[in-house]
Order: structure tokens, then sequence, then C-alpha cells
DNA sequence: CTATGTGAATTTATTCACAGCA
DNA sequence: TGCTGTGAATAAATTCACATAG
């Protein structure tokens, strides 16, 4: 396969073709084609073969994909193939949500401890996780923690991502409506939940 | 201007930008250039100028955008000129956080209505809203709610999806994993928080 | 024969560059 | 003059179509 750069729509898939590998695996299946795969998500197959063909291919003609050996590929590329460490900023009504919520674990996720300023959090655990003061954020960096996921209140936003780069965090998951400026080697993927239901009135109403 | 068909990147830039343009009018703003909103938002200026062209352009040359009437059009294109009434099902960890989360309101989107299953939840009252018995989903036909949001356990969601559909809803938030089947005049936006996160570690670990 | 991997063709989206209007 | 609006040029992403490997 000749040089070619990665397209960054590609890489969102990848999380997309993961999910559904890891069910069908957990449902038993072995192998699984491009079509199918496809017909699955509402994909185009040529898309999906073109996505993995990226990364050298991981298939075998005239058969098709093993699951288990692909989910290991798609893992490897997305730098998931070990437990990611992630912390929580900002344990608000959100915060504490996305800390009960199962969905990252079966990506590799793992939230080893969250952060909040008032005092009536600090020291509360939920699912396990003791809430911590924010001022302890710059222990992340012994911590190992290098991945961030962020649910402040709009205006205390860019001040805690500026503290959170400074503890050797380099990829953020911005939930607030906040517009994060940001050191280019710090990647920013901001969320805002209301901006998705916003779009639903114009295909719809 | 010629017809042309509306890039779905061109809407789903415009609540991006109506975010930004009731902020800037928030702080007494009158006017903005596509210079100016593109430097704000890392965009590029003639992008921004191309996406208002599809409607017709709404500037004044030499001059630039009138803020407020940029957001009264956009509001219209995207059919937020008028309240829009939403349904949450499934009342969660995370849909408790959906129903006590402020972040609609500028959309023009409120969540008029709560359902779950569980005996315990029914009959609470979170930030106004009474939670109710899935069973009653049905009259959101007649109470007019035509858009929802889905946060149930990812095998209730088709289940779920499907009597909402039946009740009249034609536009679905669907925040669980579940892939969901629907007749192609529903409009689904899928969004799962944990693929989101699981794009970080590629890029910066 | 089957389903992948991939150049080539096509479609879609972005950016340029400038005409046109306040 | 200054900034919009927009065809034309460019870039990016998707899909086709087929040679190739099992």
């Amino acid at each position: 396969m000749r040089y070619h750069k990665i397209p960054d729509e590609t890489i969102r898939r990848l999380p997309i073709y993961l999910r559904e590998l890891l069910l069908l695996s957990e449902k038993g299946q072995q192998k699984i084609s491009s079509k199918l795969l496809a017909e699955f998500l509402g994909f185009n197959p040529a898309q999906i073969r073109k996505d993995f063909s990226y990364f050298g291919g991981f298939g075998i003609r005239g058969v098709g994909y093993e699951i288990n050996e692909l989910i290991k590929n798609i893992k490897k590329i997305l730098k998931l193939n070990i437990v990611r460490k992630t912390a929580l900023v900002g344990v608000g009504n959100l915060g504490s949500a996305i800390l009960q919520y199962s969905g990252f674990k079966v990506y590799g996720l793992e939230i080893k401890a969250a952060f909040d300023t008032s005092p009536s959090k600090i020291g509360k655990v939920i699912n396990g996780i003791k809430i911590e003061s924010v001022s302890k954020l710059t222990g992340l960096k012994r911590r190992k923690i290098k991945l961030a996921i962020l649910s402040v209140p709009r205006n205390a936003a860019q001040e805690n991502a500026d503290i959170l780069v400074n503890s050797g965090v380099s990829g953020i998951l911005n939930l607030t409506p906040a517009r994060l400026v940001m050191p280019k080697n710090i990647k920013v993927i901001t969320l805002d939940i209301a901006m998705y239901l916003a779009r639903l009135p114009y295909y719809t109403l």
C-alpha cells in the first residue's frame, strides 16, 4: 500500500466499527464481511474496506475479516489496547452522570479521578471514585492521567482546561459550550449536547 | 442566487454560529464580519459567507452582518424561531442530568415531559417536570411534542423509539449506543459520549 | 467463486479570488 | 474603500469497479 494521509473521517468511524464488532464478538460471531458490517451500520462496504486499507488491511480475500483480530487491530490504532485513565473535572449533574456511565469500559477507558470546587462534594464517593478538590489536579502528572473530561460551568472552562494542560493532560473531551484556546499539541473534542438536539427541527418539523 | 442543495455540514455549523452570535449579542455587540466570526470559531471566513449564502445571504457588503438579524435568520432556518417541546425518555443518571441541563434554552428547546418505567421514579418531579410512566408516551401526539431524547438502556432503545414514532415524534436524539432502525421520514441523531472520548488517545498519546 | 484491497471516477466540501454593492 | 456573495479552483471523502488472493 502506498502512503496515504489518514482521513479524520476514518478515525471518527473506527470507534463505530469497534462498538459493533465488540457486540458481534459477544454474540459469538467469528467472521464478518465488509458487506454485512456495512449493512448493520448503514455504510458503504467499500468505505469500510478503504478505511481498514489505510492501515494495511486486516481481511482475508474471499473470506472476510476475523472479528477478534479486527477488534485488536482497531484498538491498537486508536491506542485503546491498554486501559486509558481519565479524569473528570466538574461533578455537577452531567459530571456525576458521567461518573456512573458504564459505556466507557468497552473502549478501555476508565475514569480514575474526579474533581470539583464545591466543599459539599469534595470527599463524597460516586461509583467508587472519591471527589477531590480541583487544587489536586496538578497530581495528574504523577498519576499518569493524560485524558480528561471537562464538565464545569462555561465560565470556568478555559481556566480549568489550562490547569489540565499544565498537569500533563493532552486530550480533553469538552462537554461545556465554551471555545477552548489551547496549544496545538493538545487535542480537544467539544461535545455540546444541546447543539445536536438543535439540528433535529430542521430535518423534521 | 442559483439553486444549491444545502450541505449537511452547513446545517451542522449553524448551531455553532448561533451559539457564538447569541453570546456576542449578550455582550452588546451589534455587528460582526465573517472574518472576525471565523477567527472566534477557528473557521475560514469564506466558509461562513458561503454557508449563509445558501439561504440568500444576510449581510451588507462593505459592512458585515447585523448580529440580531443574523440570529433571527439562523433560528428560522433551523426552525428554532418558536419554542420546540421535547420529551425525555429514560430518567437514569444521564437522563436526569439532561432534565437539569440548562443548555437547551438558548436554542429555544424545552423539555416538557419525562418518562420512565421504574415505579420508584414515576411521580417524582425533577426541575419542574413530573416523571410519567412510559405507557403515557402515546399522549405526546395530543401534547404536540415532536422531538425526543432517548436515554434508556441499550436493549430498550429500539422498542422505545418505535413507540415514540407511533406517538408522532419525528426527531430523536439517541443517547444510547444502539443502532435504531427507523422509517426514513424520522430523523435520528445518535450521540454516544464514549465514542468521542475514544478518539482522543489516537491524537495525543 | 468469493470478498478484499485499491487505483480511478465521482461526489461533496472547502477555499480562493474577485466582481459587485453599500 | 471594505466586506459580502459567489462562480471557479482545489481539496477531501466517498463510491465504483476490477485485479488479485484465498
